[in-house]
DNA sequence: GCTTTATGGTCTATATAACGCTCATTTTTA
DNA sequence: TAAAAATGAGCGTTATATAGACCATAAAGC
C-alpha cells in the first residue's frame, strides 16, 4: 500500500478502534490485559484503538472479540451460516471475469 | 501476533474476503483492476479474498469500499456521524481503567 | 496530599508482509 | 481448436509492522 487511505477507509479504521476503546473501557479491562488475551503486544492495542490502517486485520478481529465488538451484525453461530452462504454463491459466479461477458451485462 | 487465530477471526476473515470476490465478480471488475484502484498489488488482493488475517486492515477497507462491501452496514455520511457519536462517548467514559471502579459495578 | 497503575510515546531489533516478477493453469471468447 | 485474458501460486528482495523495552505523564484509589 504505497497510496494514500481514502476517506471512507480512514474513518471505518477510526470508528472501529473507538468502538473497541470504548468497549475495552466499558467492560473495565486494561489494555495490558487485552492485548496478553488477544497476543498480542500493548503497542499493537494502542494503534489499533487509535485507528491505524496498517494493522493486521486478524490482529483487530481477536481484539474485537474480546471486548465485544461484533462487525457484520453477527454472533459466532449467524457468521458461520453467513459463511456458507457465501461459499455457495461464489460457487455460482464466473470463475473469471473479462470484459465482455455473457451473464450479467452491465449495459441495460 | 504469535498465536493461533480464533474461531471467529478465521470466519470472519473469510466471510469478509468471500464477500469481497463475490462483489467483485458481479461488478465484472478483474483483480487487477481493482488491485490498481486500491493502489495495492495483486497477490495481495487474492491474499484478502482468500480471507489471510495478516493483510493490513486499510488495504481490506480500500478494497471493499471499491467493490462495495460495506462494513457496519453504513455509507460514508452515516459512518461519519457514527464517529463522532464514538467520540462522544469516549470522551464520558474513564481514561484508564482500574481493578475497582466507582462506575458500572460488575458485580450484580 | 501520596501511591499505584494505566496509558502514551519513543526507540531498536527482528520477524514477516508486501511487492514485483515469473510461470502454469484455467477460463472465456473468437 | 486456438488465442487471449484472468487467475493461482511460488520466490527473492525490500519495506515495515510487530514485539519488547524504556520513560514520562495522567488518572484512579488510598
Amino acid at each position: 500500500m504505497t497510496r494514500p487511505y481514502s476517506r471512507y477507509s480512514r474513518d471505518a479504521g477510526a470508528l472501529l478502534g473507538g468502538l473497541i476503546r470504548a468497549a475495552r473501557t466499558e467492560r473495565g479491562l486494561s489494555a495490558q490485559e487485552v492485548a496478553e488475551r488477544a497476543g498480542i503486544s500493548r503497542g499493537l492495542l494502542q494503534r489499533i484503538e487509535k485507528g491505524k490502517l496498517t494493522c493486521a486485520i486478524g490482529a483487530v478481529f481477536e481484539v474485537a472479540a474480546i471486548v465485544g465488538v461484533r462487525l457484520f451484525d453477527a454472533d459466532e453461530t449467524t457468521l458461520a451460516r453467513h459463511l456458507n452462504q457465501t461459499r455457495d454463491k461464489l460457487a455460482l459466479l464466473p470463475k473469471s471475469v473479462r470484459k465482455k461477458r455473457k451473464t450479467a451485462s452491465d449495459d441495460f
